[in-house]
DNA sequence: CTGAATAATGCTGAGCAGTTTACTAATCCG
DNA sequence: CGGATTAGTAAACTGCTCAGCATTATTCAG
């Protein structure tokens, strides 16, 4: 613990950065608001927001119908315009790029298919263009933007590689981050798919309430997110969660009890089949029924896994299936009474595949807030590496 | 993030905080030490110093021999006995004490056996009678005790009690806390062992370096204790680490594999039959080493799946077996590496059997410095709950 | 033994940030 | 139009840190 010595000007900053903090997330605030917000005097938040409105980050509103007696005050709201950030979701069909502002609110939104096939070069070509598509329809260049967080499938190690393993073809030498760089200043991420969208279900999601959470992402692939204490946990070298590797638990071969069920018309693609399973199963289908009963218990084992090692307080189960999760959520739940101690709350995702992008606006966003806490506020600008 | 504004008084706080932060695991130091250290200016630490010396927090050292021209300064030290906690190990087979001072320096340490079979009330008289002893040998009285944390076999709950399950007899519906907090009035704390020992190990043991840590305490029984970015996690419900319940971990059975060992002397007790059988191995017995790789084998795949979920940089292996760790590991590690991605460092702890009693001073002291840290210097005195 | 050199201490004034208090300004309502 | 109410603002005050300089205690050379 490295409590440091703090000055005068110190505390400004650590003030200043409290008004901010307190206008944040905040309806348009009047100084008296702030001062009992942020424990400060009216006087001192005053003279605070002020410098804040002169370097950019608030801005006042001028006084509308106020239904109340007395000189009507100012109101002053965070300027989440000052700067913006983009989240990044490479995955195996799709590219999802969201830009957002400083509060979080989504400013833009563009999914492109992607080629399952493409080799990295033609896949972070598509990134490229669906970058310049957004910051064209917003008006903006590179320079406006303060932190890109990318998620792609596979543990991330530090250097932003997925080394170890992942489903796209020819990843594993790729290098997003260092991609990215040659167009972007400012701070590059890159993480694990399942990680970002565990932040963003606890951040706008189905676990907003919970410090401790084992996020799920079942598809045709099933992978894990953790958050601990209110923190995402990388492991040491980024690959935490991977508990589908181990052979005792069966999460590649799970979804295949889905696809070998009796009944798939054989039209079916092989993303389509799980989904006719799911139906039937609602419809009332046996087998159908039965093959969801077999796909649980097999992915019940991983998860009472990582329940039993984190004792998480909720479980969300999202990803490609969590559409169906009317029809998986109970079996789910009966398969993990059998193996935990204490069973966790089951949800089901409430971002869909959108999850994964909006994590990436998170951690992008948390990025910028580290970096005010420890550079302090400037006036406004992107900050660089 | 809740960052709350500051005025000049705290500031001094925060500043006093961090010379106390300066003075500590520090050899006696000299105001202009003390100024880099906390990054103040000499004025300012000279006024803290004093102020700290007058309220009982630190001493001078006059000077001793100083070989150095010019006027000889005055050595300030942290007055690590202003205070001490307590730090307790309630095993199945015996009670351990420790006293400690602020700094962590053992004042005294007192171990008496337990009777296996004692009832919850007939332990907890024995762990008074060596509190007493403890504090009679220091020449203390309850009153002089800041922080007490109590480490227990099984999973603890928020209220301090084992509901889920525990070895020791009866004592599923024991609440040592309650019974502590009759005689104690300082914060009691009631933690799981494992846990208490993974505390240990980072902090004096055997991954004082990692942050990402998986303790396993290994005997008869076997458990885990995690950290994580250098925190101990708990869990929701205080369960994190109980691997060992799911089926497909034969941490249950593993250790039979020892007991089962042919060639064991019929004249060996239960708890003697494991060393018999490493001591073998050690001396080249086939059967022994075929033993423990069985052993090894169980063993791993609960280990894999907590290596697998979390990533951690260490696996330090303690606990009862841990004095064998010279014919375990080696198995062990080439049966994690059939499991694991990564393969995390595997080290044996070096704190033996003491790991759970120090683990507890250590968070005793830890709850000490989050009360500064939030209520601040007053003079010292033992925090009520 | 005395005085120069050295290094730490202690003191004083300047500067800065936030609080308190009192006063002025703007609006609503009767 | 005046009183009530609330917002903004100026001045005095407190408390803190810092820079610089005088003071003090010690060593060492002559």
């Amino acid at each position: 613990m490295a409590t440091t010595g703090t000055d005068m000007s110190r505390m400004r900053e650590m003030n200043q950065l409290s008004i901010v903090w307190a206008l944040r997330g905040h309806p348009p605030s009047t100084v008296t608001e702030l001062a009992r917000r942020a424990g400060l005097s009216r006087p001192a938040v005053d003279v605070l927001v002020q410098a804040l409105v002169v370097d950019g980050w608030a801005e006042v509103e001028e006084p509308g119908g106020s239904s109340v007696v007395g000189r009507p005050a100012r109101r002053f709201r965070f300027r989440a315009t000052a700067g913006h950030v983009l989240g990044i979701d490479i995955g195996v069909h799709k590219i999802l790029v969201m830009l957002s502002d400083l509060e979080g609110s989504l400013v833009r939104t563009v999914r492109r298919p992607a080629d399952p096939q493409a080799a990295p070069e033609a896949r972070l070509a598509a990134v490229d263009g669906v970058i310049d598509e957004v910051l064209r329809d917003a008006g903006m260049t590179p320079g406006d933007i303060w932190a890109v967080t990318v998620g792609v499938t596979g543990p991330v190690d530090a250097t932003g590689r997925t080394t170890l393993s992942t489903p796209l073809p020819g990843w594993r030498a790729a290098d997003p981050a260092a991609h990215l760089a040659a167009r972007f200043s400012c701070p590059i991420q890159v993480e694990n798919d399942c990680k970002l969208a565990a932040v963003a279900e606890r951040w706008n999601g189905a676990a907003q309430d919970a410090d401790d959470i084992v996020f799920l992402l079942a598809g045709l692939r099933t992978g894990a997110g953790l958050i601990l204490d209110g923190t995402l946990r990388r492991g040491h070298g980024g690959a935490a969660g991977e508990i589908g590797a181990l052979k005792a638990v069966r999460w590649l071969t799970a979804p295949g009890h889905l696809e070998s069920c009796p009944g798939i018309p054989a039209t079916a693609a092989p993303g389509e089949a799980a989904a006719w399973v799911f139906q039937a199963a609602r419809d009332g289908d046996r087998d159908a029924k039965a093959a969801i009963r077999r796909y649980t218990r097999d992915l019940a084992v991983g998860v009472a896994a990582l329940v039993l090692a984190l004792d998480p307080q909720v479980v969300v189960y999202g990803g490609g299936f969590s559409r169906s999760a009317d029809v998986i959520l109970d079996p789910l739940r009966r398969e993990l009474a059998k193996h935990c101690l204490r069973l966790p709350e089951l949800r089901a995702s409430t971002l869909g595949d959108e999850s994964v992008a909006l994590g990436a606006v998170r951690l992008a966003l948390d990025e910028v807030d580290s970096r005010l806490l420890s550079d302090g506020l400037a006036a406004p600008a992107a900050p660089r590496r």
